[in-house]
DNA sequence: AAAATTTTCGCAAACGTTTGCGAAAACGTT
DNA sequence: AACGTTTTCGCAAACGTTTGCGAAAATTTT
């Protein structure tokens, strides 16, 4: 019960009295072979199962037709829906995908790169690492093999670039609170500058200031490393204010919870004495009660529009890197937390 | 801007007027080469920042150090978990790891197994589809390369499996709701005979059985496709009996969830009434209120060693394929949805 | 029917690495 | 100093594929 051996071009001319040469020029319908013996040797490949050896072909040619993806934490849902685009696109274009988790750590983000250059990836498909110093390292890659950024990026780096359009989502959430009334809206957001929340804050501004509704500092809280439990806090110092905002909106699905689970400890009416809006349309949106209005990011069209510049840059090399930024439209999504009919 | 080539071992022997074979073998720690030019070789090599073609390597070696995983769908989060320790464990040993996504679709994963023996994967671990008629393909693959089975898997195929001690752990669950004092429990589990499902209603036959509780067949109930819904439907059905059950143990966690939403709505005390207890403690289990009760799977740990039983056989070829069953153990997680103090 | 052209195919090199075998160099033994 | 050992290294083949170039075969033209 050995491991059987892979049919070869060798095996497919000695069966046919062929060389080796015009069996692969058939296989690959090279105009300089007969229609007949084109057909022959198909036949035969075909009866004989022969596939070609992936390892040499990609060793010859320098293209292996696989993929490198980094993401930073492969359990967010979020994440795993890109990924589904990724995989599915890549499929059907040829491709396969090798994927790392940098678990945000710069250091290993590095070592990934390095070692997918090793293997002989063919193009990077990268989610930043939450800081990342050693830009050096990424424009050293960048300058060997094509890279695409996707949902975490950085303007440092001039590639092309799939994002949301944080801005304009935040902007149409805050829109949509002060549809329904509220004048006194909360923002809970990261103090470390990232990309996302940056934007996601720009958003918020501009609704404000775009329906005269003035900007009060007291009610913008910052935190780093957003999660569900810093949204409970930060909800339970919004609760203790002299006058509290009526409406909460948390750049992240779980800090979004987080503040759903402070305000019903503290009884607090949602959404009629206090709103709430998340961002992502995680998968806890709808397990949480109410269920939790947020911003849907469509996962898999991000992953599959990254893969497709990707391949693309593979497949038509450009000598000039330039930044170029994809953004893809979100949907709101407005459930109980903040509808009032 | 184009790309830079690699260095190569020609290059390295050129710049030392030394053959490529020994620059080879120098870097290998072959015993035949002297010491002194051992370390030339090696500091020259570091210098130019050599990396072997792992293409090159694997085309003659037969080894790719890739890995190929298959799993159903990458977005469940116990699936990511798994992953976590498949990704962190086959890079400390060694290896990459390329995956795809069956949708348990069972001709997807057909091709799937297909295109990474093309791809000349060293190895396969795999999670079967749902469904899986054609067992042949499988066989086909495992006579060629190592294959490693998780979480779904089928005694039907003779190779290592890595699962967890299903039935234990029901058992386990179930007797946990007998001392709190609930002697009337409800099972929610799927129609299909699935290896998973099987086990845990074995389980939760023992536990009755050892502790002399009859069985009754009108709370035992059965959906294909197990969900959230068919959780809140099956919950229906167990409200609207005469004698209402006073425990309910759903085989999933997204059916526990549907269940305890289906109380809320009847404005059942949970756990007083009805006490709940799901299975896998994925994500949702700590958003939902009250908390759910749950078994823990340790999902990096089933990936870790699942991926440890493929290498060794990898590396150590063995000539027989033998069915070996690897049970990793669990633990049940007791929260509000059923801790009676 | 010979020449010119076109069609169809084979030879051989190349990609970067490893490895069996043989040869040169260094060493030790008389 | 001549020989036998051991150490150290290079030659060349091999892995499976693609491809430029040249040659043979088939076809058309004169």
């Amino acid at each position: 019960m050995s491991k059987k051996q892979n049919t070869t071009l060798k095996e497919l001319a000695n069966h046919l009295n062929l060389s080796i040469s015009t069996v692969s020029r058939a296989l690959n319908n090279h105009p300089d072979i007969s229609a007949s013996t084109s057909d022959k040797v198909k036949r035969l490949a075909k009866k004989l199962h022969y596939s070609p050896n992936l390892f040499a072909k990609g060793f010859r040619s320098h293209k292996t037709h696989i993929l490198g993806v980094i993401v930073p934490n492969i359990s967010h849902y979020f994440t795993t829906t890109i990924l589904k685009g990724i995989l599915d696109e890549s499929e059907t274009l040829g491709y396969r995908v090798i994927i790392s988790e940098s678990k945000n750590d710069d250091q290993k983000q590095s070592e990934m790169l390095q070692t997918m250059i090793q293997f002989g990836v063919d193009g990077i498909l990268m989610a930043l690492a939450r800081k990342t110093r050693s830009i050096d390292d990424i424009l050293e890659v960048a300058s060997r093999i094509p890279l695409v950024l996707f949902d975490k990026v950085s303007d440092k780096i001039p590639c092309t670039q799939v994002v949301i359009n944080e801005e304009e989502a935040a902007y149409y959430a805050v829109e949509h609170l002060i549809n329904t009334g509220k004048t006194r809206i909360a923002i809970i957001k990261e103090t470390e500058q990232s990309f996302n929340s940056k934007k996601r804050f720009q958003g918020y501004l501009r609704a404000l200031n775009e329906h005269k509704i003035p900007i009060d500092e007291k009610i913008i809280l910052s935190t780093e490393d957003i999660s569900l439990e810093k949204g409970k806090m930060l909800a339970n110092i919004l609760l203790s204010l002299k006058k509290r905002p009526d409406a909460i909106f948390a750049i992240t699905d779980s800090a979004a919870i987080g503040v759903i689970k402070a305000l019903h400890k503290f009884k607090v009416n949602i959404p009629e004495e206090i709103a709430v809006v998340g961002f992502s349309n995680s998968i806890h949106s709808t397990i949480i009660s109410p269920k939790l209005s947020t911003v849907d990011q469509p996962g898999e069209k991000i992953g599959r529009t990254a893969i497709k510049y990707l391949i693309e840059e593979i497949e038509n090399p450009k000598d000039d890197m330039i930044t170029k930024t994809i953004e893809i439209k979100t949907n709101l999504i407005v459930r109980d937390s903040s509808f009032i009919p």
